[in-house]
DNA sequence: AAAAAAAATGAATAAAAATGCAAAAAACAA
DNA sequence: TTGTTTTTTGCATTTTTATTCATTTTTTTT
């Protein structure tokens, strides 16, 4: 989906340098290939929570309050979670696999992303159990957490995103 | 002064309610018999450093990022802070007095206050030494005090504002 | 106290961001 | 697939916010 790519990128870039108008914003998206307009920005920033704070230098940057902003804390971040299998929807619920031992550690940072999307997680030893919030979709949980753990789509193997597929009724997309 | 009055406003105002707008905060505070400008408005939200983030609902509101705020919060604030005898400046550095024993609690909280325009403090009994980063002044520590501890103009006695005219050269005032 | 310097402010305007609406794209149902 | 519904998007415009410049007020120096 075009969408959730370039939600991605909007967080990345954020995250990543300064950045102090969506003008701005628009042009480093294009150096990625990303094209859209002004508006869809302002859209997109507000989705993601994306607020616009003095830099106290005088000027502005966007950031993502809250959540980790990498030229504030210090501490080196882990970007990529390794170990993960697959994501799978059913029932309304999302099942992820991991590799053994490491489905508490993945459930652990899920939860800690601060997503509005996710109630909670259970996780087993390689299992862990998704659950949306009411009203939230399996679409919606998918591409939340492509933003949690930005590797997702890459990591997840052959299999994956197809089996992500799941017919159900009524439900919303991501809006 | 009157600028130091508008951003203790504005500040509560922020905290207390949901503004949406420097409009809406505009009449917020002609409610309250502050008059100004819009463009002074957004000059105090930057130095305040306000941001307007969305509030997840569709809408936006203001909030002073960092710092606590009562709607997001939901711990009870202990917002005046008793026991404040006096406030001096001397020779750049600020000398607060309180009544025996709460100099460390006061100190500690005035550590915590997250206010960039103070380096540390050293409290002992009764007493505590402010240290203000370079380059910040006296009165910028003063008014810095105002904002953190909202009482503080109405708790010290008599000879306080006045002891705190201090002669120094070549120091900026708050900008 | 008077002169000089710095800071704060308002009016007007520029810049930036948000939104209504219609069209296009994507997801879904049958 | 094909028709139907939902979501996404761009364009044009409005709304909101930032800034420039001139002036006033406050602070500092002499």
């Amino acid at each position: 989906m075009q969408k959730t790519k370039r939600l991605i990128a909007i967080e990345r870039i954020i995250v990543g340098e300064n950045i102090s108008s969506q003008e701005a914003l628009l042009k480093k998206l294009k150096g990625k290939g990303i094209i859209c307009t002004q508006a869809t920005l302002s859209r997109n920033l507000r989705q993601l929570g994306v607020s616009r704070v003095p830099d106290g230098k005088g000027g502005y940057r966007y950031s993502l309050a809250g959540r980790n902003d990498a030229s504030y804390s210090q501490e080196p971040k882990l970007n990529v979670l390794p170990g993960i299998r697959s994501l799978t929807g059913a029932g309304g619920l999302m099942v992820m696999k991991t590799i053994p031992g490491s489905a508490n550690a993945t459930a652990y940072f899920i939860d800690n992303s601060g997503r509005y999307e996710i109630a909670g997680t259970i996780a087993g030893d390689d299992t862990i159990l998704i659950i949306p919030r009411d009203g939230i979709t399996i679409n919606q949980v998918h591409a939340c957490l492509e933003l949690i753990i930005p590797g997702l789509h890459r990591q997840i193997e052959p299999s994956g995103p197809g089996t992500l597929k799941v017919k159900q009724r009524n439900i919303r997309k991501q809006n």
